[in-house]
DNA sequence: ATTAAAATATGATTTTTGTCATACTTTCAG
DNA sequence: CTGAAAGTATGACAAAAATCATATTTTAAT
């Protein structure tokens, strides 16, 4: 069994406030798990009953709704613990999680992370700003998709990609999402998503390699974006 | 000065988890205000040093969007308390509160509600599950915004107001928005907003008396919502 | 290697929504 | 009381986006 201590992981979400000590517990109750492309790691509905903490590869929250659409919520990257929002409202999941790559996690029972927040004030306030974080976010995600246009939400959403995951070697975007899920992420019909791309492609404000999307022109984009 | 012990409004919001002690030295540092209909409490960008805690009257929170209208991204009731996202974040506000009624509200300083934090675990834990139960709203919201049409948004809003605020003697809603702010809430503009009221009014699903909306058959509003 | 299924792409059309113009109504300051 | 300003309402039109049809390309299973 690896050794929470020396995860590189740890670092990076609320967990960097836990002692030595508090590692070692947690090292001996976690369980690892390897999660393939396109599989769920849970789902809308169901009882966690504890969080994830990601350690390799990219996930995406979203929600089915009642149109029968997938819409993404938010995409969670390593470093990032998943599933705290249902732990602590004591609820079933809202959101299902679902690996877009082949990712590691690893499963931290709830008794032991609430033992966590009676002990060390610093886990819970960390644990409290990430929430608050994506509460904001999701404000002002919320405020995007009632205000602005398919084609502004299309262009932030590629700038965001971009900054966020990264480029491929021949500089197109690194996190391979197929149209039908930049579709959900922007939330607009799959085809409306195929034909704005090959509007930005024709424009020579982005390329289209394959299924693969590099920008071309990051300025022109931004301006699109608002 | 009023006291906050006998304040009705404690036992509604986190507070609730507060000892005497704790709340004789919350009335000491307490400010209370009264803000008129339409005046803001505190607007997007300022830094607020503390939460309040709303005692009387409904306000709502808004975005001002990049197109210059103005999103609306919650009603506040009194019992909850404001600005528990900006200060957690050690942040500015992210969004405007404005009063929609004559509103009654205490100021808390910052300093005092971080040291109930460290003193009251069950206080924490109650901020914490209002915040996730807000991120949990905004979550849903967004993908209605993305996913739904403007009727059906504003079919279940219309629900929503009934539902949480209540109706006057006459059967239509207790809280008076203006037609632009209930296009601010279901995201959309302000014609659209009437066009599609003066619609359910033609087909008898509500009735519009003055400014006033009455909802009139309630299932097929609620078919009509999703 | 071959083929069925899935994903991507594009055109045609309809529906939804926003915008602009204008009229009517209510509110409120002087 | 009166008139300006704000809010509500409606029509005409334009723009944005969804839907349906169909073609093409890619992927994956046999």
């Amino acid at each position: 069994m690896s050794k929470c201590e020396q995860c590189i992981v740890k670092q990076f979400s609320s967990l960097k406030a836990l002692t030595k000590d508090e590692l070692l517990k947690m090292a001996d109750c976690k369980t690892s798990y390897t999660i393939k492309k396109g599989e769920p790691i849970f789902e809308e509905g169901e009882t966690t009953n504890g969080i994830y903490c990601v350690k390799d590869g990219v996930c995406k929250l979203s929600k089915l709704s009642s149109n029968g659409k997938d819409q993404i919520v938010k995409l969670v990257k390593p470093g990032e613990l998943l599933g705290q929002r249902s732990m602590i409202s004591e609820e079933p999941a809202n959101l299902s999680a679902v690996a877009l790559e082949d990712m590691e996690v690893c499963f931290i029972p709830k008794s032991e992370i609430l033992q966590f927040f009676n002990q060390n004030n610093q886990f819970s306030m960390n644990v409290m700003k990430t929430i608050c974080g994506d509460l904001k976010e999701a404000d002002e995600h919320m405020v995007d998709m009632a205000q602005k246009s398919v084609k502004e939400r299309l262009a932030s959403t590629l700038l965001y990609l971009e900054e966020n995951f990264g480029t491929n070697a021949d500089g197109s975007l690194r996190l391979q999402l197929s149209r039908e899920e930049l579709a959900g992420m922007i939330g607009t019909a799959t085809e409306s998503c195929i034909r704005m791309l090959s509007e930005l492609n024709k424009n020579g404000l982005i390329e289209l390699i394959g299924k693969h999307i590099k920008i071309i022109d990051k300025s022109k984009l931004r301006r699109l974006a608002d």
